[in-house]
DNA sequence: AGCGTGACGGTTGAC
DNA sequence: TAGTCAACCGTCACG
């Protein structure tokens, strides 16, 4: 709470880091640019970066929305109870499946598709905490993820 | 000079 | 309850 936490970026604008802009500046961002206003010159009006205004801009183009995308939480888990219970089989059957083998699978089966599939390390994930209710039975499955980055900034060539 | 893009440091909130 | 982690944020710097 009181957050406070304001800075000054090159043009002399407060923004909060980490933190969206506020609503009232997206909405002048995107009235400007849809009034004709070049974003260099919003940029400089508003005090907000240029990458910014390309951001909020582009994203309005593409959703129709000034609004920023939902912060925070994770993505859900392994989805559905179906799927929660074919990996714990898939486990069963091979325990030394890598979590990506089990993706996989489950792509193959049908029980899910390459696009909601749940991720690797969600797989690993549930692994772990399976094997940990089912009484410790641990076994490796721990580090195949090592090196995931968050955000993807990492460039993982596949 | 203006713009697009990616790295970076940060916050958030479901799990 | 606290910790983890993947989503998002805006700034900055580079091409």
């Amino acid at each position: 709470m009181c957050v406070g936490q304001g800075r000054v970026n090159q043009l002399g604008g407060v923004f909060i880091n980490g933190r969206p802009l506020p609503n009232h500046t997206r909405l002048q961002i995107v009235e400007m640019a849809a009034a004709g206003v070049r974003p260099c010159v919003i940029s400089r009006q508003l005090r907000v970066s240029h990458g910014c205004v390309s951001k909020i801009l582009n994203r309005y183009q593409e959703t129709g929305s000034i609004r920023p995308g939902v912060i925070g939480g994770s993505k859900a888990r392994v989805s559905t109870p179906e799927v929660e219970r074919r990996i714990e089989e898939l486990r069963q059957e091979s325990p030394g499946a890598y979590s990506w083998e089990i993706r996989d699978r489950l792509v193959k089966e049908g029980l899910c598709d390459k696009n909601n599939a749940p991720s690797i390390s969600a797989i690993s994930r549930f692994l772990k905490e399976s094997a940990a209710r089912a009484g410790g039975h641990k076994h490796s499955i721990d580090g195949i993820l090592a090196g995931r980055r968050r955000d993807g900034r990492f460039h993982e060539g596949c």
